[in-house]
RNA sequence: GCCCUCAUCGUCUAGGGGUCUAGGACACUGGCCUUUCACGCCGGCGACCGGGGUUCAAAUCCCCGUGAGGGCGCCA
């Protein structure tokens, strides 16, 4: 059985990258019927809040993600918080011990940073040993330690070797003999660093593979050390490319929009985040663009990954995002529209509800020109506005012969029965007729007069939306006495 | 300083020794369709980072250089 998690840490808001990673995960569990397992790697006490964690949930969820095992849902390895989990990481600290393959550190964790310092002024690798430790391990510091109630933090011995494991995306990965010194797994306040507590939570949670972004493939040389102290099966891993800025930078706050949340406010639609993200270092096997997610899932695979860092495009999703638009059933993109058509004071939520129907064609006349939800208030704004048209100045015969042909047109429409797209196109066509003005002119001009625009969705649409009255007062005013 | 990774049109990518005068998509651009804009359709522009090897043959394999990203934290 594929295990496979996503562990974020609630530190804000999920942001593009992290989505992306989920959804590899989320597309491999699924494609080869296994778990995906949400796992929230909180010990980073100062930042991580319950808020955070909840609009992580929250974003996946948006995103169409769900999981097998969570802290929301539960599951047999939990709890899925390490802060729930801090005694198990103990326990397996202290069976590191045990075997020698691990310590205890009496430097504090200022004298363990001027250590650092030092090294790396001496133009040395920042690598700590069992030895250089040796000096604050005098029996006055462990009475101090005692007194204060401080614990030491507990050291982990790397053995000075060589390491190598195989990437699925990445291939063979090699790391030199004494790549690295002994690292902390324990801080003093009983809380596991990173690198440990990811290692004994996918152990536990019988993690068989892990997809997860480029930036951990170093910390896998420590990670690897782990499992081997434990004598435990290592599993697959994958390293994702990095998401990059326009500038070529790793993405981040100052370029803009990168969290989950900021897109859904502009007025992406999840399915559409999720094809943009998914190929921003995985291609359809076939070449497609545009794929649902059922397609990703079938099609998901580990050699289809790119190993190369990718920028992220916001163009190319908007594409994408405008194509969904135009694909999706007219009730959903109306429903998605409302809170922005609201917001932008055009209606109420109940003016929206009473006129759904009216609304929805409303919508369906714009859907065509917008690449997001939040750009439709914009272009419905044709029906809403109040427009006062100036008389057409009829100077000219041509001129002459488009305001005689409209007013036709209102006359026609007097006696209209039915008011329908059809009946509408057709009565446009016989006023047409009458006295054969020019066509391309009488079009734009009859825009000018019901819109005061010069573009806009079509004329059929703003003629039978706006409404006989509104449409043949207008016209009424601009073609004047004649 | 040490270690690891990456490198194809502006962007996302396909391609992993001969089928590559390098394919697709976005963007840009010309045209068609259309009442305008958009959508759609048809075209155009546009790339194998540099240098050495290996080979009959290199975008593809190897080495060096360059550039970019990451790690070497009691951050994740």
């Amino acid at each position: 059985m594929i295990r496979v998690r996503f562990a974020p840490s609630p530190t804000g808001f999920l942001h593009v990258g992290g989505a992306r990673t989920a959804l590899y995960n989320y597309f491999y569990a699924k494609h080869y019927g296994g778990k995906f397992i949400l796992r929230i790697e909180d010990t980073d006490i100062a930042r991580s809040t319950r808020e955070s964690e909840q609009m992580v949930l929250d974003s996946l969820l948006w995103l169409g993600i769900t999981w097998d095992e969570g802290p929301d849902v539960g599951g047999q390895y939990g709890p899925y918080r390490q802060t729930e989990r801090i005694n198990i990481y103990k326990e397996y600290a202290k069976k590191l011990m045990d075997t020698g393959a691990a310590y205890e550190v009496y430097a504090s964790a200022e004298e363990i940073k001027v250590l650092h310092e030092n090294l790396m002024n001496a133009g040395k690798a920042p690598h700590y040993s069992k030895e250089m430790f040796k000096v604050y391990d005098t029996p006055e510091r462990r009475d101090d330690f005692e007194k204060k109630g401080i614990k030491p933090a507990i050291f982990f011995n790397m053995p000075r070797k060589e390491y190598s494991f195989n990437d699925g995306i990445k291939g063979e990965i090699k790391f030199k003999k004494g790549s690295l010194g002994d690292f902390a797994i324990l801080r003093s306040n009983g809380f596991p660093t990173y690198n440990f507590a990811v290692v004994i939570d996918d152990m536990l949670m019988k993690i068989t593979d892990i997809i997860r972004g480029d930036d951990h493939v170093s910390n896998t040389l420590k990670q690897l050390a782990i499992y081997e102290a434990f004598d435990a099966e290592i599993p697959n891993f994958a390293h994702a490319s990095t998401i990059l800025g326009p500038d070529g930078k790793k993405l981040s706050k100052r370029h803009g929009a990168t969290s989950i949340e900021d897109f859904k406010m502009k007025g992406f639609l999840p399915e559409a985040l999720d094809n943009f993200l998914a190929l921003l270092g995985w291609s359809h096997p076939e070449g497609k663009d545009i794929m649902s997610i059922s397609d990703m899932i079938d099609n998901f695979s580990i050699d289809r990954m790119n190993s190369s860092p990718a920028i992220f495009d916001e163009t190319r999703a908007k594409w994408i995002n405008g194509h969904f638009i135009r694909e999706e059933s007219i009730d959903r993109i109306t429903e998605l529209s409302i809170p922005y058509i609201v917001d932008s004071g055009l209606m109420t939520y109940s003016q929206a509800e009473s006129n759904l129907k009216w609304l929805k064609k409303a919508v369906d006349s714009v859907r065509k020109g917008v690449l997001t939800i939040s750009e439709i208030p914009e272009k419905l704004k044709v029906y809403f506005d109040e427009v006062e048209p100036s008389l057409i100045d009829c100077s000219d015969e041509k001129s002459r012969e488009i305001a005689v042909c409209l007013k036709n047109m209102t006359e026609m429409m007097e006696n209209m029965d039915a008011w329908n797209p059809k009946e509408i196109i057709d009565l446009v066509k016989k006023a047409l007729k009458v006295n054969k003005p020019d066509r391309k002119g009488f079009y734009s001009c009859l825009r000018k007069v019901l819109t005061d625009q010069d573009e806009g969705p079509e004329l059929v649409d703003i003629i039978f939306l706006l409404g006989r009255t509104k449409v043949m007062n207008r016209i009424d005013k601009a073609a004047g006495k004649l």
